[in-house]
DNA sequence: ACCTGAACACCGTTCAAGT
DNA sequence: ACCTGAACACCGTTCAAGT
């Protein structure tokens, strides 16, 4: 008998860039970074993969899309009318608590600079910073400090979550490292030896937040002296 | 007349992993991120592909062992003697300069936490801190901070790089950005517009070295008020 | 033990052809 | 205008076969 080849019937709801970056989301989160190609997205969208690309440009596109969303859901979110020092601690936080529920979105603000949501983010530690009394001249700086530290731990933590996809316990994988850090040259590395011992009991939550917190004492210090140092 | 197909010749001096990592780092240098493939690198080398693999377990192996090689140069370079502030200050600039030469590590850096460049670049500034005065408790989350600013620079200047391989100068493409910054609505991006003008104009060494200093003046209020706030 | 290079399993992206 | 899915040009990695 025949096999009548059957084309794929197609979808009645329409394709569109939203629902596409919806998709590659839930790919995301589901899979991690490496379950996200065109392929994949083809077959959760029901549709080829060259339909994609009607609707988003190429992948960088497509991550970046996926990006904006998920941090312009953690400023939008940010209650207003705090005190300028705990706005500035709480936006940190809501960043670090939606990098660590996706840590895809670390890879990408890691690795693409000028990304859409950048904007958000500078916004919402400068304004801030205006109302903390932060001299004009050093607004730049500063804002760009704290973002830079974001960034920084959204890397870091992007790289973590990527060793632990292969499901060593995390008490357990920092362990095997610290192990390494004790048995390096007491002459060469005595301050990382010493340390060791804390790396697999230290929280990486409460440690970006001391971060972001002497940032902000460096910062009020900075008041005081309103010419930088030569 | 028959063509012989010749096998190619075999080299007369022997692979290794040390001229294997040279010549990664060579190919990097030289092409950017995307030039690294393995056909290149055996092309490079005269010799096929598997070859590479009797030395090195994967490309990230290699990428790894290309960027401890950097960054061990870097930290071994390193006068000592200097005042610890200074000596902290130096080394970041150190390490600025080289990924700046190096974006590769950049990315590198940004990406794999673990890397055995890290106790280097830990130790540098840790046993510094200790000379510094801080406390003990303190240390650690002290030195994280500093060294996640030195990582979170490098994997914006390596995106950076990335984005102007294809030749546009740096002035105009910050300006690009800049204008688009400075179009954003005034009732939701006061800031941001305000800091558009400077983005052009700033210098990415200055700014990496302004916010090691505002970590350290944090680390220097830090002395006077030992018990962390609450 | 070390090297060769074809083969495999996968990508992102393009494009002629369909509706 | 939008979608389909095969085809193209690449990857990293493996492996039988050579020396």
């Amino acid at each position: 008998m025949a096999i009548k080849k059957q084309r794929a019937a197609r979808r009645t709801d329409a394709l569109s860039k939203e629902r596409i970056v919806e998709a590659a989301i839930e790919i995301l989160d589901a899979g991690g970074e490496g379950a996200l190609t065109f392929r994949a997205l083809a077959a959760h969208l029901a549709t080829g993969s060259g339909a994609i690309y009607w609707h988003v440009a190429d992948k960088d596109d497509l991550l970046a899309a996926a990006t904006d969303g998920v941090v312009a859901r953690v400023v939008t979110d940010m209650t207003d009318g705090a005190r300028p020092r705990e706005a500035i601690r709480a936006l940190a936080l809501g960043l670090f608590d939606a990098i660590d529920a996706h840590p895809w979105v670390g890879t990408q603000l890691s690795r693409a600079p000028w990304l859409a949501a950048l904007p958000q983010i500078f916004e919402g530690f400068g304004s801030r910073l205006e109302e903390l009394g932060v001299p004009g001249s050093a607004q730049f700086d500063a804002t760009s400090t704290l973002v830079i530290h974001v960034l920084g731990v959204a890397g870091q933590n992007a790289a973590n979550a990527r060793l632990h996809a292969h499901r060593t316990d995390r008490t357990a994988f920092l362990g095997s490292i610290a192990d390494q850090w004790a048995q390096l040259d007491p002459a060469q590395y005595p301050f990382v030896r010493r340390v060791a011992a804390q790396l697999p009991v230290h929280d990486d939550r409460e440690q970006f937040l001391a971060g972001i917190d002497l940032i902000l004492d460096g910062i009020a210090a900075l008041r005081q002296k309103p010419t930088p140092r030569p």
